[in-house]
DNA sequence: GACCCGCACGGCACTCGATGTCAAAACAGC
DNA sequence: GCTGTTTTGACATCGAGTGCCGTGCGGGTC
């Protein structure tokens, strides 16, 4: 790691804070040199060696190689339910859909977030895992859309259906967020993809 | 394999029909496992060694453990585009969208479909692999959409959207179809969540 | 029938991702 | 400085996936 360990080892303990310096800077070795290079060509060993640990630790910290990508994304992806439940419940479902999306845009745009975004777009491996992530999101979301409109997950299609229109628009501004390297402002293009489909987001 | 070779080995040449042979037994041994166990628990030996091969030929006939199930699959959305582009160009694309899916039901329903569908939309990792696929069709499906309509894929977000949310209503459809075990013909059910998202699905 | 060519198969060895085990090291509190 | 807990690294193991090579089988030629 580095020498910076001087300041205050206050607040949420040294232990923890030497825990998330290794984390955040697996993670960012392992964007970097996937970027140079393609995800499979890139080991577990190279990436360990990069940060300064042993492969086997790597493994304590991600339970996989994809993780070390999608996991930055999966855990931004959990809140989106709360963020829903926030919403007032007489918002349009298109509109709060929108609105709890927000939880992906970050002010300014970081370029990290760029690059991360732009690995896993262009990797299937990694498209895999985040798709599989999407899915239980999917389902969350829809208890909360189908919560506030009274009807029942299981029998009722349209909730789920609204939430996957929803996230078919947000990949669709993800894709040509990445397409323009973040030149275009995530937050427009999510506007323009939900707005195209708001009709089939507002079934209930 | 079996003794069963002993008809006529005229048409398809008699080393293609013993390859053919070879795979189906390796998709069928290999959904028959996987739908006892789990996937993970299921391994290429056993897999290999139920079919009767060894594990260095399985390896030879599918690229991935993944790839016995979801190979299946793949090929008929492979051909996706090319019903969509049959269609007349006279159609509202929602209803293109919808007929082009036919190439997935079968007549009658084939109880192997079923658990094939089953293992599959319950198993993460090849629920991941299969949406890889499915963002090939996507593209190849927008192409189709955006050449009808005369407008660039590559600037124009609408044909990608459309085509995306035609895969939300399919799978909708799907699970529901896997939840009742088949007995609710996915026709139906493909029916009811295209009606449902049709107005996001005309977008030119 | 003998020979040869092509091909699919099996066996072996190897890489790499992923997991369990264990001993040494780093840390926290006393 | 000592002790109990946690973290780490080294080792071993398993399964997925791949390259290589020898072999057996079918088909074609002389």
């Amino acid at each position: 790691m580095t020498h910076a360990d001087a300041d205050q080892p206050r607040r949420p303990g040294l232990a923890e804070r030497k825990r998330r310096l290794v984390h955040e800077e697996l993670v960012d070795v392992a964007a970097s040199l996937m970027a140079e290079c393609s995800f499979e060509e890139t080991t577990v060993e190279q990436i360990a060696a990069a940060a300064g640990v042993s492969r086997r630790t790597f493994f304590r910290y991600f339970a996989s190689k994809e993780d070390v990508l999608v996991q930055s994304i999966a855990h931004i992806g959990a809140k989106l339910d709360a963020h829903l439940a926030a919403r007032s419940p007489a918002e349009k479902p298109s509109v709060a859909l929108r609105r709890a999306f927000d939880v992906f845009v970050r002010h300014p745009t970081d370029p990290k977030d760029v690059r991360l975004a732009t690995v896993i777009v262009r990797t299937p491996a990694l498209m895999g895992r985040y798709l599989e992530w999407q899915i239980q999101w999917r389902h969350q979301v829809a208890a909360v859309i189908a919560g506030r409109a009274g009807v029942d997950p299981a029998v009722d299609p349209r909730p789920l259906l609204m939430v996957s229109v929803a996230f078919a628009a947000f990949d669709s501004a993800m894709n040509r967020w990445v397409a323009g390297q973040g030149a275009v402002p995530l937050e427009a293009l999510l506007d323009e993809a939900f707005t195209l489909v708001a009709p089939a987001m507002d079934l209930i």
